[in-house]
DNA sequence: TTAAAGCCTGGAGTCTACTCCAGGGTCAAT
DNA sequence: ATTGACCCTGGAGTAGACTCCAGGCTTTAA
């Protein structure tokens, strides 16, 4: 049987999930950990559930939900809810992430085509990109 | 000879463009506006020419450039600068988007091919969402 | 003349997600 | 017992781009 530990500080758990151990107590702040039990001296101490917790936490992060939409996500996987509402989020998101992405893209391509345009050389009066940024129609 | 005022008070010249009246301050705090003239009484005096300048901003602003951008591209027009300076930090800020389009589009994916594994109904425990976000290496 | 509308300044507050700090206790090893 | 690594708290600072406020002038129109 493996022995390693099943409760560790602050630290070790920061380490583990490679996150700064600020940002654990500010996510216990946050509500997004729960509130670690503490040794006599006040020491938080976790177990492997807290360090699954946080990679959950670091995961959704990387797919662009924020700590708030995390908590939800959090607070639905706990009590008995069904997966409808986490569905929801989900697809919220994908939807929020494409109409980013449309934004995105008509920026990109309006600003390559001015670029496009641009010698990049010359005086500035004239460029096509600053004349585009005095003249066009506001957005 | 149409008669439209050639001076004007920040109000006029915030609806103008559609913005806050305190966001022109800022801008010119901020040195994207230059500190406008004044009435005996101390009311700031705009021109036609700072109007144009403000859309200037309000444009590069929908293109995604940060205020700091928009400062040197405004620096840029003004001395004698040639073209090169600006078709660089254009084709900057191409990039720039381009990159952020693709991570944005990684996470779309993911994130709605999770979606599509879940049925919507059921206990949460067990959501093709959930346990990615539980079991997946991270990212 | 007087009231309403508009403008002034300096400074604080907002949002997100941390990150850092000082001053001081705790823990493990020597 | 002491050292050094580790942890505690409360609070402040960061970035970006505003936005709002109080208290108090100025301008304009009736």
């Amino acid at each position: 049987m493996s022995d390693h530990p099943a409760q560790f500080t602050i630290g070790r758990l920061a380490k583990a999930a490679d996150v700064n151990i600020d940002t654990v107590r500010f996510y216990e702040r946050q509500g997004l950990l729960q509130p670690a039990p503490r040794t006599a001296g006040g020491y938080r101490l976790y177990g492997t559930a807290d360090a699954q917790r946080l990679q959950f936490i670091r995961r959704a992060k990387t797919l662009g939900f924020s700590l708030e939409d995390i908590a939800e996500l959090l607070r639905l996987t706990e009590d008995g809810h069904d997966r409808g509402k986490i569905k929801a989020i989900a697809q919220k998101r994908v939807a929020d992430l494409e109409s980013r992405i449309r934004e995105l893209e008509k920026m990109r391509s309006v600003l390559a085509h001015h670029a496009g345009h641009c010698s990049g050389h010359g005086e500035v009066s004239g460029c096509p990109i600053i004349q585009a940024l005095l003249d066009e129609p506001a957005a």
